[in-house]
RNA sequence: GUGGAUGUAGCUCAGGGGUUAGAGCACUGGAUUGUGGUUCCAGGGGUCGUGGGUUCAAAUCCCAUCUUCCACCCCA
């Protein structure tokens, strides 16, 4: 837990220096909120919460002896656990319009849950610490995303390359290929390039009934190599007769012009084979990945023009990204890179001997917290070699030893636990020692 | 949703129809009545995931079920 807020605190300690405001919303949303935002598969991979009261009663016969699951989940359910958080955030604006002045930045550090198998770095609940700006059209927003995400996994000590693109351009490729309508079959195929190779990304485009044609005009934009410049000049030319592609490519140009104003570390590349599998982007799209450990991506996120279209709010753009805390703590530990100071644990314990003694501690103890060091009394009066060794698989750096003799002389018997050296010292004598270790 | 594994001590795992189920680590006590990490000695702890079946006999074989894990699909 502790480490956990490890990456809490350094996710959130660069949210609050780029001015966003926290907010949090219910585990719960209906599920016609929830339905429908993530594709076909997120709808199967979304939790169902069983109506209360009698829901049984209600449903009639017809719709039981058809046993269509999707039906009856819906009689039977009203209500979800939510499956992201930028949807409810979505609904939260919406809610609170009045409330709310735009452009309007906020962050939710808060749990998710996906009806999926869990497996390595994938888990039926997990953390997402989301920023997002809703409310304004710039792209200065996506690169102050860029620049948080450079932030954070500085601070986190952790090595990963951003990934960008645009979903006008991945529209202008279809567009170009002549099979619009498909552009989601495309994106989720080409989407896997790098992973299952041309060949497969090909066959699969056909099963989803493109012609050998389409096919055959997708081929320069799979293999495009090259600098960022380059790809976006080839692109250029490519997607010409494409309005929204073009589009697309002035926003890309856009983001990286202003990325040469500041100081970014973390390396972006212009990846057009990303696509990202939620359909309500339509703009820049982001993802992050470890260049360390193989885990999938550990943040992610781009701009949705229309999300809070559906609930009663049009014409209101959004831009926001997404770091996956749960993937994020088991790079850090596959890694070793939690530091020490990520456990919590106290500067010195107060080896207890019985009441009296105990008692004289409590109110040394009171000093030391006084002036700010995190300290403890062992609260049994237990063995000394347990109190000792909880000391030291604690890792506790210095133990006080004050028995009888030590509360006579009015001292305190410090002993270091890594040297093992013991000396008697006044309570003032015993806080600047260790403050100034 | 599809396919494959797994479940035995607090933890990691071995065993594989036949007395009393094992190891390492952890824990407790002792060598050391106020001194941890190393060492040595001793000890406690298990309805062998759950339910059924086969058998004279089941932790072991069979069936069902649940858990956890892995791959695919998809994703943070």
């Amino acid at each position: 837990m502790s480490r956990r807020n490890y990456i809490f605190d350094n996710i959130r300690s660069v949210f609050q220096k780029y001015a966003f405001q926290p907010i949090e919303t219910p585990a719960m949303e209906n599920l016609s909120s929830l339905l429908g935002k993530y594709g076909d598969e997120g709808d199967k991979l979304l939790f169902r919460i069983l109506n209360s009261g009698d829901f049984a009663a209600k449903i009639d016969e017809k719709a039981y002896s058809e046993k269509d699951s999707s039906i009856l989940s819906g009689l039977f359910c009203e209500k979800g656990l939510r499956y992201d958080l930028t949807v409810p955030f979505a609904r939260f604006v919406v809610q609170n319009r009045n409330e709310i002045s735009f452009p309007f930045k906020r962050y939710q550090i808060q749990p998710v849950w996906r009806a999926d198998r869990p497996q390595r770095g994938r888990y039926r609940e997990f953390y997402q610490c989301d920023v997002d700006v809703i409310g304004s059209n710039s792209l200065f927003n996506e690169l102050e995303l860029i620049q948080i995400i450079d932030e954070v996994f500085e601070l986190l000590n952790l090595k990963v390359a951003i990934k960008l693109n645009n979903r006008k351009v991945l529209a202008g490729i279809a567009e170009i290929i002549g099979h619009p309508e498909k552009i989601i079959d495309i994106t989720v195929a080409i989407d896997k390039l790098d992973k299952i190779g041309q060949e497969k990304v090909n066959q699969e485009l056909a099963e989803k009934g493109l012609d050998k044609g389409a096919i055959d005009k997708l081929q320069p934009f799979l293999l495009m190599k090259g600098s960022n410049e380059e790809k976006l000049n080839l692109m250029r030319k490519h997607l010409s007769n494409s309005e929204v592609g073009t589009k697309g490519l002035d926003e890309l140009q856009k983001v990286f012009s202003y990325l040469n104003l500041v100081e970014v570390n973390v390396p972006v590349e212009l990846d057009l084979t990303l696509a990202r599998g939620l359909n309500y982007y339509t703009g820049a799209i982001f993802e992050v990945k470890s260049t360390e450990v193989e885990i999938g991506s550990i943040c992610g996120g781009g701009r949705y023009d229309d999300l809070t279209g559906i609930f009663g709010l049009p014409d209101v753009s959004g831009v926001g990204i997404s770091f996956g805390a749960d993937r994020i703590y088991d790079v850090l530990l596959q890694l070793n890179r939690f530091p020490e100071s990520a456990r919590i644990s106290s500067k010195i314990m107060f080896v207890n001997f019985g009441e009296k003694e105990a008692e004289y501690c409590i109110q040394q103890l009171a000093k030391l917290r006084e002036a700010g060091i995190s300290s403890e009394l062992y609260p049994d009066s237990a063995k000394m070699k347990k109190q000792m060794s909880y000391a030291d698989n604690k890792k506790i750096p210095f133990v006080a030893i004050v028995g009888e003799n030590e509360i006579q002389q009015e001292k305190i018997n410090l002993k270091n636990m890594e040297t093992g050296e013991q000396k008697l010292l006044k309570i003032d004598e015993l806080i600047s020692s260790l403050i100034s270790s």
